[in-house]
DNA sequence: CGTGAGTACGAAATCGGTTTCGAAAAGTTT
DNA sequence: AAACTTTTCGAAACCGATTTCGTACTCACG
């Protein structure tokens, strides 16, 4: 069963494989007569084109590679959603790895996708990456690269992201203009950078309305999707009497988490201490009471990713500078019963 | 910034490109004096094969095509996690797409994969997919495909799954045996073979004890991840006044949409109505009352789906016919607060 | 009838490797 | 020293396309 070639059909019409190549192409030096006879040919024996060889001659492999820390995350999984399918519609597929949220694994990645000749990589970082040589070291070879999410200022590239900062900011000053007063916040990770504009976004709000801030109303969230991280931090919060009426929370899942102390400790949310998420997670309309959130773009995120950076492959191709742009898509809050 | 080829070792050392090659692969009609130095040039250089080229002379991509109904879905990113690490150890990369549970989509998919010309198949059939010729034509070609979680019986390749039918009856089993006995089921989509064999293990294990079997009690869910659907369904169970006392539900999803209807009624679970899902979905344990469910291996049964894909496609290689198997991963109940 | 423009096609190079085969060079045996 | 084996290397074919360039041919026009 070997598929047909370029040579197969030119051996059956007594032409040359050059002149077969051009009348599927559509070159205009051929004849009409020969182009109507290849173009016939070739759909009885259901011509395919070996992808490889064209990408050996043309230099590209119409294959995008993607880095994420997590798949099973559901924000990254519908980001992918966008990525697959917005590039599905420009031609190009798709390879997925997953970094696992781990430095060494993100940097042989990347060393396998350039390997593998992607036309363009996207990338969301490690909570444990903090420098970007990796990064740089891609750009140098002259691949284009779209960051999105958890990203590094510092890197010279496209990126996509949202304004964690001003979304958070946007909740906590929700929550003081409903009357709340001693906010805590459960924050994520100590390195990523939304986990760290979403604090920024945290303190900025309090500061705006003549709060001050306490450092011991901050809880940290090693693992933002692991919901054990706010119960065990939930623990902590209730023993330390420190009054709190809402709290802040990096994720619905780490809210979630919350939740489930909270009910087993007898306190009421709402009325005992309010709470808000984070990224509008699927269950968050689902459980009692439902949870306030931050609504974020996750398919439009994979989408727009893969826009620019096809746009930037394209511009490579022809010889045309890059220059990195940053997208910044919008977010809302959604008020739900849990504050 | 132009790669470095073998014609670039080769002309700075003054020698083949041919010997190039056959020092770098270890062949043993080169010389050691020569071999080291060319051993050295390439690490100098960074030396890095051009893959695409090795496809084209070697005929295989080191690459599979996955197609799952839906990326989001926590069982099937799961799975994903396993075929991407499995494959990745064994020196492939995976290209992924979602057929959206649709059938059209699903075939189209099947021919980019085919054009991409990766070396094996890793498929989920979507709902609405009741014939096969699409399956049957990939085999046809002689390229490895592997079918799991939602399979066709009749397709002649190799398939990894649990045992659907077992699975559910062990659960209703465990139910009437706890002495629930007006059990009600929510089923999932009519097509699907999972799906099927959930309905007929609860029938049989109704059977097998003796009590009679009620379609009225029987509900149809018709997107197993929407907890609407579970929601909806289970307002209909409470105005038919059926006296249920326990449901088996095809998902956990499901069974949290039907969760929040009692809630909202002031039905008790597991008091006035048990529960009991499929798939420990990682909420599960956390909802309240945490459910009780069927723990399916999902990770796991991606890696085998890998094993058994690359098993094949290297006997293909080696010319070595293959024999398709069936391979039933374990499942266990998880007994929690629901029921 | 000769010249120039335009048309239609194929030979060959190219992409970057692998592999076969033949030949030169070195070493071994009689 | 002749004959034979082994080692070492390179030319060339090959994988399947694309593309450049040269040539043969047709046609129109002076």
């Amino acid at each position: 069963m070997k598929p047909i070639t370029l040579e197969d059909i030119a051996q059956r019409l007594n032409i040359s494989r050059s002149t077969v190549s051009k009348a599927l192409k559509g070159r205009k030096d051929v004849s009409s007569k020969t182009r109507i006879k290849v173009l016939n040919l070739a759909k009885e024996l259901h011509y395919v084109p070996n992808l490889t060889a064209i990408s050996l001659r043309t230099q590209n492999t119409k294959t995008l590679g993607v880095i994420i820390p997590s798949i099973s995350n559901q924000f990254f999984s519908k980001v992918m959603i966008g990525i697959i399918k917005e590039a599905e519609k420009n031609g190009y597929l798709v390879i997925t790895l997953e970094s696992n949220e781990r430095f060494e694994e993100e940097k042989r990645q990347l060393h396998l996708l350039l390997k593998k000749q992607v036309d363009g990589i996207i990338i969301s970082l490690s909570n444990q990456t903090n420098k970007c040589d990796h990064i740089d070291a891609v750009i140098q070879t002259g691949i284009p690269i779209v960051m999105f999410d958890k990203i590094n200022k510092l890197v010279n590239c496209s990126k996509v992201v949202i304004d964690d900062q001003q979304a958070a900011c946007n909740v906590v000053t929700h929550l003081i203009n409903k009357g709340y007063r001693r906010i805590a916040h459960f924050r994520g990770p100590l390195n990523p950078q939304n986990s760290i504009d979403r604090f920024l976004g945290y303190k900025k709000a309090l500061l705006d309305h003549g709060i001050e801030y306490d450092p011991s109303l901050v809880y940290l969230c090693d693992n933002n999707d692991d919901f054990n991280d706010g119960y065990i931090n939930a623990q902590k919060l209730l023993k330390s009497q420190s009054n709190v009426d809402a709290i802040f929370s990096v994720t619905d899942v780490i809210a979630v988490g919350i939740l489930n102390c909270f009910i087993e400790n007898g306190i009421k949310t709402p009325n005992d201490i309010a709470l808000f998420g984070f990224s509008n997670w699927f269950m968050a309309s689902v459980i009692t009471p439902s949870l306030s959130t931050v609504k974020q773009p996750d398919i439009e995120m994979g989408e727009k990713a893969v826009e620019v950076l096809i746009d930037e492959i394209e511009k490579t191709e022809r010889k045309i500078p890059i220059t990195p742009r940053k997208l910044v898509l919008p977010t809302s809050l959604i008020i739900r019963d849990s504050c």
